[in-house]
RNA sequence: GGGGUCGUAGUUCAGCUGGUUAGAACGCCGGCCUGUCACGCCGGAGGUCGCGAGUUCGAGUCUCGUCGGCCCCGCCA
């Protein structure tokens, strides 16, 4: 049987427009059959998995097969047998009836069971993650991956973005996320960072004319993780010149019409829009999941007189602010408790509740609120008989982030959020500063290159905080997927801009003198987004953790459990660097 | 930096208020079986209870520390 090895079928591809065929298959074993006088075994690669039976004078190499040994065999393809039929495989009609088996490495005993209903743990997927990887589940979503970026690249293309690569070792520029450095041997006791996005040379690639770019860039930032976080991460970073937010907001939505429909979400044509102000106030968040409701209610207004001094003082110094749960009331004293812990590490102090029964009235406010004083919250709320009013009062940005978690949380809890429903958002109008109240000082929401909306930039000086910016992100199903903006590119403006961060001109030089001196010889005006590929994937995937998208994921603590990254070095090579360690010197070395 | 939770056979777990020889399932090994597809049946092997210290007559179990996994807050321009 001579083929080429680019011409073998794979496992998954037979079915029974290819009876009788003569075929040579390569794969892994997946499980054995063994019944006496007759073997079957389930054959794998990463596109399925055929049956292949052994009988007569080949039994005896059926019967030394074992789990993910890796065999060559040749065979006939025949129709399985009346009423054998595998309707749950799509080659189930099917079996290779086996002539001439090779054995071509045989394995150990691998550690877990290479099936999507392992029961293997996380941990232990990750430490033999090669044999976590052969599991159906992985290669759909590895597939997955490649398939969006194949088709983001091609759509790209069609636009006619240039993709560029830019540089990984670069030079560190603090404010923003921490970054990960990488020592100088040349230069010793310097170092290179590695990019936490290729912001700079995205916009430095506008000035040389480029005009439109995109990469498939990957991001470094040596932060904590989370399920949704990694230190390595990939970006669709993507920057266009003579643009504007809605050319933006154009493309953006023709790309999602093109990725999302391969695991069957039409994304609308146009993503509705919503300003930061008008998310935080509905939904306490600057990345709301709008598939349910339970927005937040405006409750500070009640509270002025209202004879609760708790809430009284919390509306007069903060907001106070409340989530309807309709058939809330059902909720157990312990529950309730429970999502005053749920609140407290966002800085709240707790959570008031109300509950409208047939009997009335139930809250711990109620002895100083009296019946009439909670029917007025209630009220306020809408709320209708078996209800349950969740009040939080703080400080605005402690209301906000407590009750934009509660709503969340509650939503899970009570199962309201839709499965088959998927929401796309423009969310707009960030706040362009944000102050510290720690520093006493401003920093770039985004970053220090941001535009802000020409109708304010009147109050650059004299309230930058309320200066909005020309920055959007799009949000699904409560995810950010991406954000950008419009950049500066006027250089009074900018000037006006590090003013305000309270960066002197010397300070800007030495941080981003290389793009300034650039802007000075013809800056086109542009802009430009960045997509976060792993969440994009995640969530096209229908998973919750970024590291089941991600081949070779980190674990909370930023190690890889297959490499164990990081190490030490050993005493040559910091002697090169010029570097001492303290303490010990890491682990091995 | 902080909080929570988990760590027992190859794997996933059970193991009560501390008490004799630490169990189950799957996997593995051996035997039987010609239509299985989580094959079935019979038999067997397999344990530093993450690590270290402490309390106790006695610790898988209680306490402290430590290492590791996961989730969250801070952090992530």
């Amino acid at each position: 049987m001579t083929q080429s090895a680019w011409d073998r079928p794979w496992c998954a591809s037979f079915n029974v427009e290819n009876l009788d065929q003569e075929v040579e298959v390569v794969g892994w074993v997946r499980r054995r059959r063994d019944l006496g006088g007759l073997v079957f075994v389930d054959l794998r690669d990463r596109t399925g998995i055929v049956q292949l039976v052994f009988e007569t004078e080949m039994l005896s190499y059926g019967e030394k097969l074992s789990p993910e040994d890796v065999v060559r065999v040749e065979g006939t393809i025949r129709r399985r047998a009346e009423g054998q039929a595998n309707l749950d495989l799509p080659t189930g009609e099917i079996e290779i009836r086996v002539s001439a088996c090779e054995v071509l490495t045989s394995a150990q005993t691998p550690p877990f069971v290479v099936e999507d209903d392992t029961n293997a743990s996380e941990e232990l997927r990750l430490k033999h993650r090669a044999l976590d990887l052969r599991r159906p589940k992985m290669v759909r979503n590895l597939i997955l991956r490649h398939r969006v970026v194949a088709e983001a690249r091609r759509f790209f293309d069609e636009m006619e973005f240039l993709e560029v690569e830019t540089p990984i070792l670069t030079r560190s520029t603090p404010e923003g996320a921490r970054d990960f450095l990488v020592p100088s041997r040349v230069h010793k006791g310097e170092f290179y960072a590695l990019p936490q996005s290729p912001q700079l040379f995205k916009q430095m690639l506008q000035v040389a004319g480029v005009g439109r770019y995109v990469q498939i860039a990957r991001c470094f930032r040596d932060e904590d993780l989370r399920a949704d976080r990694q230190p390595e991460f990939t970006q669709i970073d993507v920057e266009a010149s003579f643009i504007t937010e809605e050319d933006i907001f154009f493309l953006i939505e023709r790309l999602f019409g093109r990725i999302f429909p391969m695991v069957g979400i039409d994304p609308p044509e146009t993503f509705p829009r919503l300003s930061y102000a008008e998310c935080m106030e509905r939904f306490g968040s600057d990345r709301p999941d709008t598939r349910f409701g339970l927005e937040l209610v405006e409750l500070g207004p009640k509270c002025e007189g209202c004879g609760f001094r708790v809430l009284e003082s919390a509306a007069e110094e903060g907001r106070v602010k409340g989530i309807l749960l309709p058939g809330g009331a059902d909720y157990s004293r312990k529950q309730l408790d429970g999502l005053t812990e749920f609140v407290k590490p966002f800085g709240a102090a707790g959570v008031l509740w109300f509950k409208l029964t047939a009997d009335g009235v139930g809250s711990p406010a109620k002895k100083a609120l009296g019946e009439d004083g909670c029917r007025r919250f209630l009220e306020a709320a809408g709320a209708g008989e078996g209800d349950l009013l969740l009040v939080v009062g703080a400080p605005e940005r402690t209301v906000f982030a407590a009750l934009g978690a509660l709503r969340v949380h509650l939503a899970g809890e009570r199962d309201l959020i839709p499965k088959d429903r998927h929401d796309f958002l423009w969310v707009t109008d960030f706040p362009l500063l944000e102050h510290s109240p720690d520093d006493d000082r401003y920093f770039a929401m985004h970053h220090p290159f941001t535009a802000p909306l020409p109708e304010d930039e009147v109050l650059m000086e004299s309230d930058p905080g309320a200066v909005r910016a020309r920055a959007y992100d799009v949000v699904m199903d409560g995810v950010e997927l991406g954000g950008g903006s419009i950049r500066i590119h006027s250089a009074q403006l900018q000037r006006q801009m590090f003013a305000a961060l309270g960066i002197d001109s010397a300070e800007a030089d030495e941080r981003f003198g290389f793009l300034l001196e650039a802007f000075r010889y013809g800056v086109p005006p542009h802009g430009g987004i960045a997509l976060g590929l792993d969440r994009m994937i995640m969530l096209m995937a229908g998973r919750d953790s970024i590291r089941d998208v991600i081949a070779f994921p980190k674990t909370t603590s930023a190690s890889c459990l297959l490499t164990e990254a990081p190490s030490g070095v050993d005493a040559v090579q910091l002697k090169e660097l010029g570097l001492k360690v303290e303490s010990g010197g890491g682990r091995n070395p």
